[in-house]
DNA sequence: AAGAAAAACAGGGAAAATCCTTAATCCCGA
DNA sequence: TCGGGATTAAGGATTTTCCCTGTTTTTCTT
């Protein structure tokens, strides 16, 4: 019987990591290793010579002339369906988040066991995406926000201001709303400005994102 | 030998529900369930009646009075250290999200196996949170852009003013780092509020960061 | 190279936002 | 009841934003 074999390419500048990978995922059953590349731009020219696209890549971040990260948005903007796994020794929690925002489907540390490896890559072609315990740790702390640390104290009045300063209206609008007089409204504008260091709306807006007071 | 026994409380409106999950909880090794609640103002008085907190709390969402949401943010105000796993019936993204940013450990639906939930109670004292398969693919997809959903498209330097009016500039210093006249500014802004129906710079954000095009 | 289309630029004016200073008004505790 | 802090608000000046319309310049097409 002849299994449907899922092509592998692999990008890495460490030629024995990326021989040895070679090896041991073609013992894996279903999957072949189909073309290295040492960075992006070799993957690019790769990827433009051959008349397949690989279903599965195996990208290393840390890479001389593009790394993977380069080298993710351009697969994400112009290959979208292949299945990229980040391949990386570090597990910084940002190098994993930047990663996965530019639309890798998976994390793997390299010094994973093989078997985890297969197990990665039979889950990229089910599920669309492989998540390690790290990966999902990650992901969880990326949306939560931290609610042990200390906040700006905010009068409830302020607060509203400033969630109500975070939509389209104007603050005349907002004084109406909050019936209040839009001189008071502005006295709470000039107060914020001053107390979170912003220069105009913009700056109220990126504040009250970063500190989970909107979301959107 | 006497184990530890992780305290549990349940707030849940549906009797029955409660009522069995209660057995089931007692029935695992090292859980006791210590008091419910039929919603969350109900658990709010139980808290401060009680001299010590639940370290796990089983949280429905939709419940009268004051729902699953209100309550986790009320626990993750005052109380942070509790570990809270919302309970629900509805797989609903957006519910799923909701819940997490606001502190939720962990999501359970309710029809999962009985071994499920030991194994997420046992996952969340021993490592602070539960992943199911569910949550583990929600949290992706909301750190993940569409990448195969048409975008509009921004000429260069469009895009490039889009994302400096995303910062704390005016459209002068905007207009000086592009090098183009401030009128030419003003054109592009025209235009994006047109195209993008917004009426404001904070429309203009918004924008931004919903699409991916900056992101903070 | 002429015409069409796109991009850059501009004038003028109304509305809103920004900035600074000062002042009633209310509420609470000594 | 007095005083002080917090809240609300005023006047007034300046800058920025916003909107409509039109012109020049550049780029592309054929």
């Amino acid at each position: 019987m002849s299994l449907k074999q899922h092509s592998v390419a692999i990008v890495d500048d460490h030629l024995l990591l990326s021989e040895s990978l070679e090896k041991l995922i073609n013992s894996f059953e279903g999957f072949k290793v189909v073309y290295h590349a040492s960075n992006g731009k070799e993957l690019q020219k790769k990827i433009k010579a051959a008349n397949k696209l690989p279903e599965i890549i195996l990208l290393d971040i840390n890479m001389p002339v593009m790394d993977g990260f380069e080298t993710m948005a351009w697969l994400s903007e112009n290959h979208p369906d292949i299945n990229v796994l980040a391949l990386s020794m570090e597990d910084d929690e940002n190098v994993i988040l930047k990663m996965l925002k530019r639309g890798a489907k998976g994390y793997l540390l390299k010094d994973i066991h093989p078997d985890k490896l297969q197990y990665a890559l039979n889950e990229v072609m089910e599920r669309g995406y492989y998540h390690s315990d790290k990966v999902a740790e990650t992901l969880l702390h990326s949306i939560q926000p931290d609610f042990n640390k200390e906040k700006i104290n905010f009068k409830p009045n302020e607060l509203t201001f400033l969630q109500l300063a975070c939509s389209e209206m104007t603050y005349k609008e907002i004084a109406d709303v909050m019936n209040l007089s839009p001189k008071t409204i502005d006295g709470y504008r000039q107060d914020l400005f001053n107390r979170l260091n912003v220069k105009n709306r913009v700056g109220l807006v990126i504040y009250a994102l970063k500190n989970n007071i909107i979301s959107i």
